[in-house]
DNA sequence: AACCCTAATGGCACTGCGTGCCGTTGAGCA
DNA sequence: TGCTCAACGGCACGCAGTGCCATTAGGGTT
């Protein structure tokens, strides 16, 4: 008794059909998503997910390759999309908009199913294992944009430095706007708002061409005295 | 047969002795990381791991939460060192030479066995597992560094921000400059070249007390602005 | 010296994740 | 109607991690 009903829906979408496959998906990540906030995460098992979406346990490992994976977002493809954001930009682009709908790319991911991703974050929260694989997830981001601009930045000063604080500060900042957003409940009237975030992150880069001194602060500290003395004058 | 004069060496050193605790754990992280590296990581069983250091499967998971932990460095007391040089320095201290000095304890971590930080710092960059594993580590150091920004730049326009992007920017900053040294197998000569790029990098903080502006890249536009027009009387 | 107390150990059994294998089933096609 | 192939379910296996308990050895006590 394991789902007669269930299984009867099963069986009737066997066969290579894609929205079988989808649907099939769909069930499985709303099923994991309804156990882990019923039962919390620790006590939800792969065999309760897949009774309850109307499959075997095997079937499961079929659509995802761990446990943790069912309620996480599609990393995968993100990585993807943004890698051909990057690589289909013209060289002589400026960072700063690249970065910019690169990230926006980040936030279709989310805006998609905003009421998924509200309940994910707040897994992602609470479970050490889920926060920690969602960190994972951030670093191949950060990776992924430390790569791009280091390519960018190559030839300048200190060109792996800059490319390794800026992917990291871009990611960070990115982070905060969506958390802050997710953390709100994910309103529709707040994805403006997180968009502005993203773009006000955009305009903190550095312009390019990069300054032959490479040092943004110390230019900043030169600049901000010879401002000081001008207003003593 | 799985070891029966390690087994005596084992029972001798019963009882409440702290070196022996001390050494049981140093022939475990021993025996993990000679195996990882002859059979490879995925190769390698904990029952594998526990039988080379001559100690049941069972004591492994005293000293080990997990099979990752026995090469992961101690992150925990890493961690716990890094909030308490923040707690004990004096909230008006600047925190340029403070981020330093607790940038500094993380690699005191790694100096402590050069030789073994370069065997780990080679298999977390082979396996992914392990990979993903110190990619949340790193993220623990993050969220420490940003959490004592933010109380220092509470106050301050955009104060969550810029902690944000600081702590993020910083440990990535490190973590470049440390993985450079790994990478180079950690010559004793490169240490101050490591420390070295550590302090270029919390001089690259910006100083405090924070300006009113509180958004560095518009000061600096702004002030770049006004040594053109200085420029061109 | 006999004794107890406690820390450390090792074995055992159990749950659960993840995987390989294989027989079955149903959809699409000739 | 029969063939093909993708998806599925079940089964068994290895292994990680945990709870439980008996055993052992060292330190302190009387």
């Amino acid at each position: 008794m394991t789902g007669d009903g269930a299984s009867t829906v099963a069986r009737a979408r066997r066969g290579r059909s894609v929205e079988g496959r989808a649907q099939v998906r769909r069930d499985l990540v709303a099923a994991a998503v309804r156990l882990f906030g019923e039962q919390g995460y620790g006590d939800t098992t792969v065999d309760g997910i897949a009774a309850a979406a109307g499959v075997g346990r095997r079937t499961f490992f079929r659509y995802f390759r761990s446990k943790e994976d069912a309620i996480s977002p599609d990393h995968g493809s993100a990585l993807t999309r943004i890698a051909e954001v990057f690589d289909a930009a013209h060289p002589t682009e400026p960072t700063a908009p690249l970065v910019l709908r690169a990230s926006e790319t980040v936030l279709d991911l989310y805006t998609e199913d905003p009421a998924l991703s509200v309940a994910r974050f707040r897994l992602t929260h609470d479970v050490d294992a889920l926060r920690d694989r969602e960190s994972a997830s951030v670093d191949h981001y950060r990776r992924l944009f430390t790569r791009q601009l280091r390519a960018r930045f190559a030839g300048g000063s200190d060109g792996e430095l800059r490319a390794a604080v800026t992917g990291a500060a871009v990611v960070a900042a990115h982070n905060l706007a969506l958390r802050a957003w997710l953390a709100a409940g994910a309103p529709a009237d707040g994805i403006d708002a997180c968009r502005e975030r993203f773009r006000k992150v955009a305009d903190m880069l550095p312009v390019e061409p990069i300054r032959p001194a490479g040092d943004l602060h110390a230019l900043a500290r030169r600049l901000e005295a010879v401002a000081g003395r001008l207003e003593r004058r």
